[in-house]
DNA sequence: CTTGACTCTGTACCTATGTACAGAGGCTAG
DNA sequence: CTAGCCTCTGTACATAGGTACAGAGTCAAG
């Protein structure tokens, strides 16, 4: 009665390189839909394999849970207007690029502390973060709220 | 019997911007030393101030708290050689530049998520963020062990 | 000398994102 | 039919990085 190309929870986990937990956290979290179940047993096609990986890499570049949701939400259901979901997109888009400005800052500075201290013999206070870090910060100073 | 320059907690907590529950915390994680207390009221220097802002930013820039500690450990009393606060702050370079490039192909997905699903009015399959994010991720794909 | 704003220590609580059982049941090989 | 591994639900615990009291003391203005 089974589906040749569908896997239980287990096969999924590995196929996505994540732990089951994290596969039921998702479902309870509303990431996922539960699949359809045989015996009991959840029976996940392909697709949910791809959707776990779109979830990580999501993930990794600064997305909340919660904002995945709403993406994959509309994705499955197009319930908002796209013209909301192109807007959520570009301010992400503005929030990724301002993250990327600040760690190329992050970089220099993190240079310049590795040459004048990590090279010196000298333990003088002539050696410190605090002066690395303190110039070219012009764009996120202040900008936190 | 007050130095002019010293201010009580909450001065420095509204200086640098955080809670004063913050800089208790930072203080109990020894990210920070306890200043000279003056009737029992921790008595700080402007000093702190630019120490708070400093690990906000590294924090910023994807430093744990741990991890900030042990650079600011070095950069009070030179524990460590050199070489090693040299390789740690390497390695953090790297690090960074690999996330800036995560955050890249990010950005490249998100546009082309953006222009193919904000701006049809077609509601068919064919929008899918799967798609968008399915490409160009060499950089990063199971290279999460 | 009272009032209000601040600080102290210590402990409890919070959010996000999982992880780890416990106790029960199912499936498959030998 | 039994052993060993899988899955189920439900709940509890973990970790990072704070945030929020409670109950007591301090300080400055009026």
């Amino acid at each position: 009665m089974k589906n040749h190309n569908s896997m239980t929870i287990g096969g999924l986990a590995k196929a996505a390189n994540v732990g089951v937990e994290t596969i039921r956290f998702y479902e309870r979290k509303s990431l996922i839909e539960q699949p359809p179940k045989s015996n009991g047993f959840r029976q996940y096609s392909g697709e949910y394999v791809r959707l776990i990986k779109l979830i990580k890499r999501l993930q990794l570049v600064g997305f909340t849970l919660d904002e995945i949701k709403d993406f994959l939400i509309f994705d499955r259901c197009c319930i908002e207007s796209t013209t909301v979901v192109r807007q959520k997109s570009l301010s992400k888009i503005k929030e990724i690029n301002e993250k990327i400005a600040e760690l190329k800052t992050a970089v220099k500075a993190l240079k310049i502390f590795a040459n004048t201290c990590g090279s010196k013999t000298n333990q003088s206070n002539s050696c410190e973060l605090l002066d690395c870090f303190e110039n070219d910060w012009a764009c996120c100073d202040d900008s936190v709220d």
